[in-house]
DNA sequence: GTCTATACGTGGATAGAC
DNA sequence: GTCTATCCACGTATAGAC
């Protein structure tokens, strides 16, 4: 049963780490970012609230590790289904339902989301991690994106980050906008118009071309 | 000089609602709707601390007349812009730019609409307020873009509200990931290469229909 | 390393003087 | 109506006992 060879309760910084973390997750989904204090944080954690402090320097520590952590992986799950076989204009499609899945199966998790994000954004410390997240998603999708044309012979017709940020802020704009209006179906009908849409993106090669190899 | 027939600086509560209201913008612009406590706010408006809890019953209060007060007004100006012969094609990009101009314009505004949203969820006293405001605008989308069908002769391909709230989730989305990335050039494009998009959903109606009149 | 106790500031709200 | 002084709960952080 114990996997610690330390005596009593005692446990490495590291792990005391990631017990804070999950907790502050969970007291940053069930009542906002602004009511997840060090003390309500250590309490979910079940640890004194004195153990905060040599676990991390400070508060801003705690949200930087979150951060930096990767909040939410954002699609990335659901490329792996596509087969090589798979249409463009299905691939969106599912590609889109594949995140929706993922925001309905803890919605509050979008909410925290936003949340955390806003709150780095006013603190000059933290300021430069969502811009560097953000990137990152860019950078992937577009990344995912070539390779989705390669397989299916096809070109995308503007450039590749370009239709990455529209998918990011096309899927960015249908979560908020549903987290204001609370309406399921429309969400999910807005995504599957923009499916449809980044789907004439992509245009199949032509034949005589593939006739090069 | 003095337009008030009270004989100090006294003036009316309903006054003081408006310079409270006001004032609790601009500390939460400059310092986040977080740091928007009513001792910073009544500061800012030049009124004692004391004044704050005969003009609204509590915090909260304030914070429902900011929302019901309406933060922004997007693109209702814009669709001024558009003339009768404005082709669809132009239209949207008139539209969606004219929007990211009153964006660049008080940048710190849009971050503080998230704000106080995210803080309206998290209240159950304010909760109903996002969704009452979104369904507002999406209706009036919905509202010019019959207008804007009519007047070009054209018909919308799938239900207004639809494009409507494709309209508002990319204008919301584009502009999140900015608050993120900091990038205009590439909110820019994202929005012209939505608008291409958009204007796709219009499509001008058989001539031997308008022949029907 | 671990935890208790505490320091110190700030928050929203109110009582009561003017 | 207007404002001062104050209450009390809660925030981060630290000092120091164990």
């Amino acid at each position: 049963m114990d996997d610690e060879t330390k005596p009593k309760g005692q446990m490495s910084a590291e792990v005391r780490r990631e017990l804070l973390m999950t907790a502050a997750l969970e007291v940053m989904k069930r009542e906002g970012v602004a009511a997840a204090s060090t003390r309500a944080i250590c309490e979910e954690a079940g640890m004194p609230h004195g153990a905060f402090h040599y676990c991390f320097g400070s508060k801003r520590e705690l949200f930087a590790a979150i951060l930096r952590n990767g909040l939410d992986v954002p699609l990335e799950k659901s490329w792996i289904l596509l087969s090589p076989s798979t249409h463009p204009e299905d691939a969106f499609r599912i590609l889109l339902r594949g995140y929706w899945d993922d925001v309905v199966a803890d919605p509050r998790r979008e909410l925290v989301l936003s949340e955390l994000t806003n709150h780095a954004l006013r603190d000059d410390a933290l300021r430069g991690l969502p811009a560097w997240e953000s990137g990152l998603y860019r950078e992937r999708i577009a990344k995912h994106l070539s390779e989705l044309a390669e397989r299916t012979g096809s070109e995308v017709l503007i450039p590749h980050t370009d239709l990455a940020e529209m998918i990011l802020s096309a899927i960015l704009g249908a979560t908020t906008s549903w987290l204001s209006h609370g309406e399921d179906e429309t969400a999910r009908r807005t995504l599957d118009h923009f499916a449809g849409v980044f789907a004439r993106f992509i245009h199949p090669r032509e034949a005589t071309v593939a006739a090069d190899l």
